[in-house]
DNA sequence: TCTTGACATTCCAGTGGCTGGAACCCCCAT
DNA sequence: ATGGGGGTTCCAGCCACTGGAATGTCAAGA
């Protein structure tokens, strides 16, 4: 399988697959031509990939994963693990935005808007947030 | 005032001031010793760019806020369009974040977490997300 | 057979917003 | 004079790609 195929099986862009041998993710065959020539482990991996990086995970946390999801005597607490921490970094990040959603809301609110300078965005900005 | 007292009263690292003189957000004097000299109005500016950075505006975008802040003559309509097009980017991530949240909460509540292989983590992740 | 066009390859540089570190300079107190 | 705590510059690295240039390869059609 070349990378476009692949690319089109996995739904990631070639550049990304490349990138993911670069660092040592995948390791597809060559064939005689210097094309890589993906074996169907090689896709489903890949396939792996492109959900658990939809899922946020760090490209070191998908290394992991892979490495136990290869390994049949992992401990299933071990990906636990990896996806509770990850879901706690989840959960601050939207606690974060929700924060800055609720003042940025607020301060839209409050502003009129219009031809004229007096703007309460600016102010809370001078101010203090 | 030196770039240690500003960072201090900024609540700015003083690597991340240097920085922002580096792509021209502010524009210190300098004493005869190569020093920053920041005036008043330096202090306020960062104070002003570190607010809006804590509401998660973008670097281009802060440089925007400070020109309009600046600007006697600014319409509060453009504040607000900046306000209002990041306040709907936040929306967005926050909606991307919780997807993520639930899908992986699921996940995490279905493993067990044990000593033992079965995982329905890996199992999602191997199949489809 | 030649050409065309869609594929593939490598390598380098840039994104955003800092941050760490090295190597050096400056000022004040002892 | 010395030591320590400032300051300075510049280069490199983070993360996860992405764009682009220069080049090579393959299959199909004129």
């Amino acid at each position: 399988m070349n990378i476009g195929e692949v690319a089109e099986r996995a739904g990631l862009p070639p550049k990304t697959i490349r990138y993911y041998e670069d660092i040592g993710l995948v390791k597809p065959l060559r064939d005689t031509n210097g094309y890589r020539a993906f074996r169907e482990s090689d896709m489903h991996k890949l396939a792996f990939l492109g959900r658990a990086r939809a899922l946020g995970f760090s490209i070191e946390d998908c290394r992991n994963l892979l490495a136990l999801w290869e390994d049949q005597h992992r401990a299933s607490a071990d990906v636990r693990t990896i996806a509770k921490d990850h879901l706690a970094q989840i959960e601050t990040k939207i606690a974060d935005l929700q924060a800055m959603r609720d003042t940025l809301s607020d301060l839209v609110q409050a502003c009129a808007g219009d031809d004229r300078p007096d703007c309460p965005i600016l102010k809370t900005l001078e101010n203090s947030a």
